[in-house]
DNA sequence: GTAAGCCTTCCCCCAGGGGGAAGGTAAAGG
DNA sequence: CCTTTACCTTCCCCCTGGGGGAAGGCTTAC
């Protein structure tokens, strides 16, 4: 199948999917006919495993290093495990900074007048 | 001042404040004999303010609206409190989106043994 | 004299693609 | 059969927010 349909099927976009497939992440087969992408079902389902994990947040490296574990026929799920659980950890972090962050915006915000004078806090 | 100590005194490195010089953002005097940047105290205050945006998560453009209000002496503080009050919103969707994705991934994480096998709830 | 420590401009690099140009190809409709 | 439309290809520049380092110029201290 040609990458139109191939990025359509895996909630993607053409542009997305041949970036992939330069980086060498999702690498289909090449029609000799017409030098066009050839994507399999195969393929197909990698670029849906890689766009889920992207909308989960993985990097693309994280997700080349997931690929090759569901690659490998001999996968330990040990190590996806660990992905994930660092993932959550980095999450926890993130979580933790916006949090705060927000607790001083709001702070700022709220000893603000938000009136027409010059003297506002938050630029103090 | 030189760029250097402009730069320990704002918090900032030296590529980031000539960065900033650069885009049109902190724009100090030139000296003339030297060619060198020349940093005032107005200009310190500047880039430590842009600093403190920036640690706040405001984009460099948002930064230079903030800048703009700063140094209008007629500055409403109604439009600084508005853009704080936007960027909080902008972090409590973040935030919820972080939830529900750690959500999503704990449940990952907890329903995968973790061990040798093959079969990992994450990867299908 | 020379080495250290400033400064300058210039250019390439990162993620993760987006936008669009220039040109080849395939299938459907008239 | 011809044209239109919708594909596809490579190529190159764009974004954010700077980092890294080269090549060259200047004082100052030893």
């Amino acid at each position: 199948m040609q990458i139109g349909d191939a990025a359509r099927r895996a909630g993607l976009t053409v542009k997305t999917v041949r970036y992939y497939a330069n980086i060498g992440m999702v690498t289909p087969r090449q029609n000799p006919d017409t030098g066009y992408r050839d994507y399999g079902e195969d393929d197909v389902a990698k670029l849906q495993f890689v766009g889920k994990a992207r909308r989960f947040d993985f990097s693309v490296e994280e997700c080349r290093e997931l690929l090759g574990l569901y690659e490998d026929r001999n996968r330990p799920s040990r190590e996806v495990k660990a992905l994930t659980l660092k993932k959550i950890a980095e999450i926890d972090t993130r979580l933790e900074e916006l949090h705060s962050l927000k607790d001083e915006l709001s702070g700022l915000a709220s000893s603000c007048d938000g009136d027409h004078r010059p003297d506002c806090p938050i630029l103090n």
